[in-house]
DNA sequence: TGAACTTGTAAATACTTTGTAAAAAGGGGC
DNA sequence: GCCCCTTTTTACAAAGTATTTACAAGTTCA
């Protein structure tokens, strides 16, 4: 069973952090008060990883629900977009977007490492093993 | 579907004592407060630690469930995953992690009462070969 | 049509992970 | 203490993966 699809969990409630707010009704991102100009995929690829914070999202998944790719792809696409975030993300590159080696990438709200008080559970099948 | 599974007696709550926590269902591991960066093997080895912890699992069982070794394989790996492990621990790491002299090895909580340690080992029957 | 922007790919570089070898240190029986 | 076996530690090499840069084709829109 392909395990790649994102569930129906996907937030669409608008995200906000300490640096980083996101309105996925009006796709409107803003980065310290700051209007963030996004690319659709530059915006589609963000929207997934933030509506997934914490998840780790393998490059498969990303890969299929961004671009339609199947499985058997082989592109470097995805990381190049993944750096073309990152630099729009400005300092705060590396705090958000974490790279899982070998995997894919994990979005980490900013000063994330709380995550035994946070109480968002959520279904850790939304992508499979 | 992933194969490999480890018995279902496997914890998978979240592990927390004095200084260490662990989210099993984020991968994440937080050391005094700061996110510990582990590489796959590292994780799945302290991941197995943690989730037995009190148990002293035998060599073989580790290089079993995290390598997928069968008996026969001899390799030092395991000794040099458990240093890297420990060093990534800092000065927790012999509290953490103890070795079982020819046996193996096994995680103790913080502050763990230390009642039984003895060296008559009986290994736990869910390691048998 | 032309300018500005978006997107995917190629290719070079940089980096990470992992296992092994080998020397050093440690354990335990006698 | 001595010997043998186990573990620890260090260093390194191979393989795999990600990052970065540059470019060319494709879009959009006036």
């Amino acid at each position: 069973m392909a395990m790649l699809q994102v569930g129906n969990d996907r937030q669409v409630m608008p995200y906000c952090d300490e640096h980083l707010a996101m309105d996925f009704t009006q796709q409107a991102v803003i980065l310290d008060s700051e209007r963030m100009i996004l690319t659709r995929k530059e915006y589609d690829l963000l929207a997934l990883l933030v509506q997934h914070a914490g998840e780790i999202i393998p490059r498969e998944a990303l890969l299929m629900q961004v671009w339609g790719y199947g499985v058997e792809i082989r592109t470097r696409t995805l990381d190049v977009h993944v750096r073309r975030l990152r630099k729009k993300l400005g300092g705060y590159a590396d705090q958000y977007i974490e790279t899982i080696f070998g995997i894919g990438y994990r979005f980490q709200p900013f000063h994330a490492p709380r995550f035994f008080q946070t109480h968002v559970v959520k279904p850790a099948m939304a992508f499979g093993a």
